[in-house]
DNA sequence: CTGTTAGCGCATTCAT
DNA sequence: ATGAATGCGCTAACAG
């Protein structure tokens, strides 16, 4: 049926194995023996057959990329970036795949799955892990069986994996755990959104709003739960009473623009009064806006919105979004290395991202009534 | 070293041959048999060995899914709806992955080398195309391989691929050409981009406008031609003057907010008593905005603004951004249910998708001076 | 530097 | 309905 290597081996009158290793490069063949196996594989068009080169091999050039929503360019970013540092184009290139779990922990498992069936080189995972015990112990149980399978796992935009689930539990086998020769424990690239909704809502404050409104995102996830925990922080520190009255100004919705539209009537109807309002990121930012336009409300003369992320067209709402800019192309980019192993992991197997305010025109001091 | 078949019969007690039967499920196997096969395997956490399962039976579950620019949601939707029909839950499910070419054709027959491979099930190619003689041989070449191979393709969002280089040069071999069983030709699922750029520039007309400069995408690109020849069709028959007109209102660009910005000030140049301007896609409308505010125009007062797409934050611009619709949902969806022979081809091998006009704020009739 | 020899893990005949 | 045997195409020792 298709051309093999053994097709290849008799035009060019070698062995199989000659031009398995012409192909792989990693062994020395002579010059000449070398271009007339590649004469003969150009002649043939010839391609790997990669089911039985990983069989054989028992590693797989595929690169799994988790992502929470394709749709959405925050991961659209990362993911470009992650596969920006596979080389596909080159000898060695791996081919990076980003497969769509749209948010869901099942599904999340069930590329694990897939992916660990094709004996994947890595696998990251990219944005906010839902915090449910039951699924966060599948999932680490999951990602202990590709590591021990030789999949390096790289997690970007969440945190490491609470200890409680690494079921390092059945640590009575063996002081210095030397069985597991490769089992490398993930990596991590995490990004401080504790830290950079803590300076946002600092930035708030500083401008003199006392009434800031949180459109969150969905409940039981990390990353929800740490820009809260930033903006909390910073209430408390400015003042108790803030940080009180903050539970009543707080919604939780999907990342996406209706929830942003939704919360924001919601977080009116509650207060009406309300100076400012945080959004969970740049997309509900701008369903926000939508919102409280479609009230009568100039933006940010009579109140004042806030994003978070950074993302590209942030920069170009009307009026320009103040957010949290977050490096996600050198995070998707450090992470790809990562897992190609490219660059050594961080001490502690943890790197965190700063994210840096950026003020621009949607916030502003509030009116004086 | 990992749980194989073996492992698992010599736990349920039967032989490998069972095992794989009730795995795959297409052959009967006694209840009982395959209860005790499926807890040995939930037992063991056995999981199939892919690419022994792929070498062995000459077929993946891969489908891959190339797009141009995978941070941008107009890709991001299809790949979602692409992948939401392959059901990767199920048994028969396959593994969607998306491969991110950049716009770059290289790239994109590299990802089509990798995945020709890895013996995919599938591919689909989205969006625009580029319209190179030496490419698209080259891809045609590659795509007649795949289809030999027995991988399906389908075309989502660009054109089939021109007649001429098809190949079909070689039609010397048989009249019936029975001998590729399996070779299907290409399925397409075609945008109406001619048809939607036509009914907008005659929004545009109709509403008053005689000086519309136009930001277009990247040269060389189908969906760039196509968008700009239903432009020129509408003025050509309103008036030909305009048709005449229009090259000095036209430039070229990326499909991004910066070449928007960039295109809009050069228009701006050339022609300073522009009343509208059109957008390659809402992305560059957005940078086109950007620069008409940032010169002191209103929109629509001063000046009126379009883009193509509909994309979600579109309706959420400010003001509202008139564009065309495309339903990038129900293509990728559609285009996804090709790929995997779940629904049969339209007649003649393409399907064209219809758009529509959706007129919002971003447009009204020209000031009167 | 190159050829020979064994499998890798599974699907699929062919028997039974 | 099940088991035994064969080979998918390639890589990785091992010789030479």
């Amino acid at each position: 049926m298709a051309v093999t290597l053994a097709d290849v081996a008799a035009r060019a009158g070698v062995s199989a194995a000659t031009v398995s290793r012409v192909l792989s490069g990693n062994y020395p063949v002579a010059g000449a023996t070398r271009s007339r196996v590649l004469r003969a594989v150009e002649e043939l068009e010839y391609v790997v057959n990669g089911p039985a080169s990983a069989l054989a091999a028992s590693t797989s050039d595929l690169v799994g990329v988790l992502v929470n929503d394709i749709a959405d360019p925050f991961f659209g970013i990362m993911a470009s970036a992650v596969q920006s540092e596979m080389g596909p184009e080159k000898a060695g290139g791996k081919l990076a795949v980003v497969c769509n779990t749209g948010g869901s922990p099942e599904r999340e498992l069930t590329y694990l799955t897939l992916l660990q069936r094709q004996r994947a080189a890595a696998v990251v995972l990219t944005g906010s892990a839902v915090e449910d015990e039951k699924h966060t112990t599948a999932l680490a149980a999951r990602l202990r069986r590709l590591t021990e399978a030789g999949t390096r796992i790289v997690l970007c935009g969440r945190p490491p994996l609470p200890e409680a689930a690494t079921g390092r539990a059945d640590g009575a086998d063996g002081a210095d755990g030397e069985e597991t020769g490769d089992s490398t424990a993930p990596i991590t690239v995490a990004f401080d959104n504790r830290g950079g909704a803590r300076r946002l809502t600092e930035h708030l404050l500083a401008l003199g709003h006392r009434r800031i409104g949180y459109v969150a995102g969905p409940v039981e996830r990390t990353t929800t739960r740490h820009r809260l925990e930033g903006h909390r922080a910073a209430l408390a520190d400015h003042d108790p009473q803030l940080l009180a009255a903050s539970d009543r100004l707080t919604v939780h919705g999907a990342y996406d623009r209706s929830s942003g539209y939704d919360g924001a009537l919601e977080l009116l109807r509650r207060a009406p009064d309300l100076t400012a309002v945080l959004a969970a990121n740049d997309t509900v930012a701008l369903g926000v806006c939508a919102a409280l336009r479609d009230q009568g409300l100039r933006i940010p003369e009579d109140i004042s919105v806030a994003g978070f992320d950074d993302l590209p067209f942030s920069a170009d709402a009307a009026p320009a979004l103040t957010t949290v800019r977050i490096p996600l192309h050198e995070a998707g980019a450090r992470a790809g290395r990562l897992a190609l192993g490219r660059e050594s992991a961080p001490p502690g197997g943890v790197a965190t991202v700063r994210t840096e305010l950026m003020a621009r025109a949607s916030t502003a001091p509030p009116r004086v009534n």
